[in-house]
DNA sequence: CAGATTTGATAACAAATGTTATCGCCAGCA
DNA sequence: TGCTGGCGATAACATTTGTTATCAAATCTG
């Protein structure tokens, strides 16, 4: 699947939910015409818009390639037939609700550092805790998942390599 | 339970979940000496450290009460027991995954205002989604919410009650 | 009641961030 | 080969936001 690819577009009703083989996928949306770049996911990563797969509503984001990818993708029965598999047995139930509320946890820590840190720290965070995003995704695609201009995120750089 | 009455301290591990019958209580945490406030509970809602309650870790959020306070508690065992037979019956269960996936999707949203809104069109939002908080808590508190300073929540009050 | 604490507004100045425009580099392609 | 579009750096200037300090009103407390 070539680079630049939209596999999922802002307002359809996502069918099917996607895992990443090879590659790098972004999502993002519009914001009044403005693109505005809110996830990243590399190799091994399940990507979906969960909110419109699971509540089939339109989906509040596109999904598209940024290098050329391998995908597994599954759909809507299939997914709902292994969740109900799966929570059929206690144990993996257990570890299903972990693996659901891990998800949820990284969302509260994703908010904190908006609310806690700099653009700076927020784009050291991201050099120390996903390295391979900073080096494989065009950086203005970085910079307004920091929440900031292209530009800033240019002199932020400039800034850390005198520094 | 009076006001400013500390129920969780951060780096404790949570052992109660509370529930919120009347006041305000707030998460907040310590970061480098600031106090920077994550969250408000009002009447109605669920209230606990999920993570560290989850998870047995230490906590990183501290609550306390805003408002004097009435609270319902419940230790592990009591949660616990009721996920268990809540998950025991599917169609309950379905419901709970849905709980737990719109606790997710609001975590997401939060995340997303902090990309693409301005610290004006945050507190705005906040006006009308819960304009109750902005009545009862301090600004000094919503303004650290906001990601804000309380100076600059000031401001734009004064803007906004100009424009 | 009197004093202390909390809360909120405002001013003056400093620092961070956005806007717009320009330039150069490089990969893809006709 | 030369052209084109995407990408990244940088400069000049505008705007937003933070910092520090001061004052006033409200609230709590003994």
């Amino acid at each position: 699947m070539a680079a630049r690819t939209v596999i999922l577009k802002e307002g359809e009703i996502a069918k099917r939910i996607f895992w990443v083989e090879q590659g790098a996928i972004r999502a993002w949306f519009n914001n009044d015409g403005e693109d505005i770049t809110f996830q990243f996911f590399l190799e091994g990563s399940m990507v979906a818009s969960i909110e419109s797969f699971r509540k089939n509503i339109a989906s509040i984001i596109s999904l598209e390639t940024i290098e050329p990818c391998v995908l597994w993708c599954a759909d809507k029965e299939d997914v709902e037939r292994i969740i109900n598999e799966i929570t059929e047995v206690p144990a993996l139930r257990s570890l299903f609700i972990d693996v659901v509320f891990e998800r949820t946890f990284d969302y509260m820590k994703h908010c904190l550092s908006y609310i806690k840190d700099s653009p700076q720290q927020r784009y050291q965070n991201l050099l120390n805790e996903k390295p391979q995003i900073v080096q494989r995704v065009p950086q203005h695609y970085i910079a307004s998942y920091l929440g900031i201009t292209k530009v800033h995120l240019s002199r932020i750089k400039n800034k850390l390599a005198k520094g």
